[in-house]
DNA sequence: CGCAAGTTGTTAACGTGTCAACCAGATGGG
DNA sequence: CCCATCTGGTTGACACGTTAACAACTTGCG
């Protein structure tokens, strides 16, 4: 095994802040999203891409693009429905599979919480950032999701 | 209630990349540690604190230090304790009160890990970003969270 | 066609996080 | 000193994610 290369005194400190802002990023949102429109993040994000998508959406399509787990869809989709968010609906074409539509509440609550959300978006990063540092945000993100793409299927 | 300012292209693209990075980020870290170590990044975190420390340290610090809930910190603390990486002892000071020390298998793994820990991390992130990049990272995360501590009391 | 292999989705079991209620010991004002 | 209040920590009920096994359907090759 080769020697081990520490991180030095910048690169913890970026490594930590970046880690920090993470955690309470997410508990943010969160937290706000529950709070003031009953939806947990992964709720807003189910209603988000149904209702961008017009037509409903083939669960394995929904999955694809949150990258979730199936169980876990197939859990989540039920919670959802049993609160009247979403319905599944019997695809045609392929008997083993499910639509997923947005109802009339779903799609009332989702139009409701959007300007919130992008509001407290707004709030805590986007309008507080130069342009520059938006710029260096979205090349970092990209750097980095490329680099997981190159370790994940070679692990 | 006024009107909405939506995110423009720049903005919106900046926000997806940040939380892709994020979601992929933690999954990341916290597979590998898994997988290699048989530590969480949870588990990660409490021994790296307790490692640090080099004192056993009052529950309610390491709490304090990982921003986790109280009765998070108790039952992790417990399963950690069951599995032999961490030990409860009675404070002297105080007497409703532990002090959470790190047993030799704990330290032992932690070291294990860190050195692996310290590889993935400059594997997706740190080398692959410029000098420019670290600093405007460790920038954005110190401006983040000065947000998120602002709205959080006045919430 | 007929069957093996792949795809779509559900389920059960388990680990883990949150919230609220609770207990016990510490603390401080009368 | 005594009681109200605060603080440190645990517990139980519930929400949620992951894994592995499974059922049902589709596809494609011989």
């Amino acid at each position: 095994m080769t020697e081990v290369r520490w991180l030095d005194d910048r690169e913890e400190q970026a490594w930590r802040s970046l880690m920090a802002m993470q955690e309470g990023l997410a508990e943010f949102i969160d937290r706000q999203l529950r709070h003031r429109c009953g939806l947990s993040h992964a709720d807003y994000q189910v209603l988000a891409h149904l209702s961008e998508a017009a037509e409903p959406l083939r669960a394995f399509e929904l999955g694809r693009l949150l990258r979730w787990e199936k169980s876990r869809l197939s859990q989540h989709l039920t919670r959802m429905e049993k609160r009247g968010l979403v319905r599944r609906e019997r695809c045609e074409t392929d008997q083993r599979g499910w639509s997923i539509a947005i109802t009339a509440e779903g799609t009332e609550l989702i139009e409701a919480a959007a300007p919130q959300h992008v509001t407290d978006i707004r709030e805590v990063v986007v309008d507080h950032l130069t342009k520059a540092e938006l710029e260096a945000l979205t090349a970092i993100g990209d750097k980095v999701r490329a680099r997981l793409a190159a370790q994940d299927p070679e692990r």
